[in-house]
RNA sequence: GGGGGCGUAGCUCAGUUGGUUAGAGUGCCUGCCUGUCACGCAGGAGGUCGCGAGUUCGAGCCUCGUCGUCCCCGCCA
């Protein structure tokens, strides 16, 4: 039951020919007024829709005179008996168009100065929005947008309760983390000359859980990270955070799936469980991606045998050197022009490609490609039936490292999946990628940095490989994939301190450097730890793709702005000299005074 | 750190080759209008063209700088 409100009885968007006769309190804000001279309506708003109000001054004059001095956005309090509208006047459009009020009593609760911008209005700048978030919040996307967000936190938390899974606050303030992404620090006052972290996630706090025995564990999480932004991050974010223990990975897809199957039927979309899986390896080779987009075909294809028997020694080189050459099939662009080529090329540059080579097979019949050189007829031939190529179609071959030739042609097939409308936007296709790679070479540190985290367990059929043969071992890690954008990722962490020292050592940390940085964890470790596995899945992502926006600031109530500003209140701001003093801080470059 | 877009009325935008008094829609104000629901009709107010410098007889328009904002790359284990 609802506790009832003192000031008012009934929400607007309730009302239907139910009330009829019935005696209410309605309280909101004055959306619009329409004076058509002598009866005047007044539409109400309040959290669940609109009520239309209505002032006649041959019914009620007293009320008629208080209708001509409200404006929008007033807030007020009316009270009366819900009545029928005139047949010939019910409006279809509103849910409350049957009905309407004559009030008997109305009561101005607040006035409003003009507003910066019209509530509700669909092409007001966001920037303006942020600064006013408050206003915006009254309008209906917004106000919708966090509806669902609560909706679908809670199918979430009842699932993961009913699963037996406990809720624990882990800590804001934290000890930095050397790697991954740059902390938020924060200076302690109590401690001089030390500094606190925000937590990138509670990933260290849930695995001690884990050795606390918890086994089920659950957290809808505040992370932060100190990187540039974009319109699906922000510095602060959500993560529905998950670990248990006694479990492999088999348990946490399981769980996960009824976590997400029963998030998107409380935004309203049915969806079904067990989803598909795809090695890493094979999303890479079909899509070029470890987040595929699988909503539309165009998978790469492997042209190593054809290059290598071709005298494209360019290419041939890049093979034998590590490297490997892959190929896309787009049907029916071979009509483009020059300039639209080059745009592709350049795009394919920009994505990180040395070049991009291209064989046109026009509707004539003929072969158009720079290529002809490097490859006999029957070669080209050959081509053109392992890309499943007709008269038409274009090819495109890249040869570089794995990543790079992955990317770009990973990137090439959105490209033209969008810009072809290949997608059905109407599909919901949520797909596992598993078996990750343990490790990968980062040319930056000069050695071998892990994919997931150093806790990620390996893959127990590739132990070998930690020493041996580390770029080939995979580990037991994998993500969660919606129509091409990664909702999330988790792992089967290291319970064996002997494997945990192999992965260190496969890392190249020193015994020094693990205890400097992950110390309390390993020892945590010493003492008895369960078998545990986990996930976390970034929340404001998944309602921004549930409520159909791009920008997860729509489904944020406050978020920041694209240079970590929070434009309404100009946080951050600086410190006074006091504040300063306290911390034992001094600015290098002091702000300008003004 | 790099690349690109945008900045003109409260809001959303147009503004031709650099040319005399900078426009539209909407909102706001005033008047008329008794069943509207994007109410209608008539009238009105509202501008440091982000800011600064430069070129020019003349700059909303060109150049440079700067600030703000958005998107992308890098980055985000």
């Amino acid at each position: 039951m609802v506790l009832k409100l003192s000031m008012k009885t009934q929400y607007c968007g309730n009302i239907s020919k139910n009330n009829i006769g019935e005696e209410v309190v309605l309280a909101g804000w004055i959306d619009t007024v329409r004076d058509l001279g002598g009866i005047t309506f007044i539409e109400l708003r309040d959290k669940t829709g609109i009520f239309q109000i209505v002032a006649d001054p041959q019914v009620n004059k007293d009320i008629h005179d208080i209708f001509q001095t409200l404006k929008s956005e007033y807030v007020v309090k009316v009270s009366g008996k819900v009545s029928e509208r005139p047949k010939e006047t019910y409006n279809p459009a509103v849910k409350t168009g049957e009905v309407e009020m004559y009030p008997t009593t109305i009561e101005i609760l607040s006035k409003a100065e003009l507003l910066p911008f019209q509530i509700g209005s669909e092409e007001v700048n966001e920037d303006l929005r942020l600064k006013y978030r408050y206003l915006d919040i009254r309008g209906e996307k917004m106000k919708n947008n966090l509806i669902l967000r609560h909706k679908v936190v809670t199918a979430i938390r009842e699932h993961l309760n009913s699963e037996d899974f406990v809720e624990v606050e882990t800590p804001i303030l934290i000890k930095t983390t050397p790697e991954g992404a740059r902390d938020y620090l924060v200076p302690s006052r109590v401690q001089q000359n030390k500094f606190y972290a925000l937590p990138q996630s509670p990933q260290i706090f849930k695995q001690l859980l884990m050795v606390g025995g918890m086994e089920k564990y659950y957290q809808i999480a505040k992370c932060f990270r100190d990187e540039d932004l974009r319109a699906d991050r922000q510095p602060e974010f959500t993560q529905v955070d998950i670990e248990m223990s006694f479990v492999g990975q088999e348990d946490i897809l399981k769980l996960t799936e009824g976590v997400v199957v029963n998030a998107f039927k409380a935004a309203g979309v049915e969806v079904n469980a067990p989803f598909k899986q795809l090695t890493w390896l094979e999303a890479m080779e079909k899509y070029g991606s470890d987040k595929p987009d699988t909503r539309f075909g165009l998978e790469l294809f492997d042209v190593t045998d054809l290059i290598m028997a071709s005298t494209f020694d360019a290419l041939k080189d890049v093979v034998n050197n590590g490297g490997i050459t892959r190929a896309l099939k787009i049907e029916g662009i071979a009509s483009y022009s020059r300039k639209d080529m080059d745009d592709i090329r350049n795009l394919a540059v920009s994505f990180g490609a040395k070049g991009l080579a291209a064989v046109i097979f026009a509707e004539d019949g003929t072969v158009k490609t720079p290529l002809t050189k490097f490859f006999t007829e029957a070669q080209m031939q050959e081509l053109k039936t392992l890309a499943g190529a007709k008269d038409g179609d274009v090819v495109f071959i890249v040869g570089d490292k794995p990543r790079i030739t992955y990317d770009v042609l990973g990137r090439l097939r959105l490209h033209f999946g969008n810009t072809l409308n290949l997608i059905n936007k109407e599909q919901h296709d949520l797909l596992w990628v598993v078996d990750f790679p343990m490790f990968e070479y980062s040319e930056e540190h000069r050695r071998y940095v892990s994919v997931h985290h150093p806790f990620t367990s390996p893959n127990m059929e590739d132990l070998d490989k930690i020493e041996s043969d580390p770029a080939n071992c995979r580990s037991v890690a994998y993500d969660i994939v919606y129509n091409g954008t990664e909702l999330g990722g988790g792992s089967v962490r290291i319970h064996s301190g002997e494997i945990q020292k192999r992965a260190f050592k496969a890392l190249g940390l020193s015994p020094e450097e693990i205890e400097a940085k992950f110390g309390f964890l390993v020892e945590a470790f010493k003492y008895g730890t369960p078998p545990h596995a986990g996930i976390a899945l970034g929340l404001d992502r998944l309602i921004a793709l549930l409520a159909k926006t791009d920008s997860i600031r729509d489904v944020i109530a406050f978020p920041k702005n694209s240079a970590a500003k929070d434009l309404m209140s100009n946080a951050p701001g600086e410190a006074s000299e006091e504040q300063l003093r306290e911390l034992y801080l001094k600015l290098v470059t002091p702000p300008e005074k003004k």
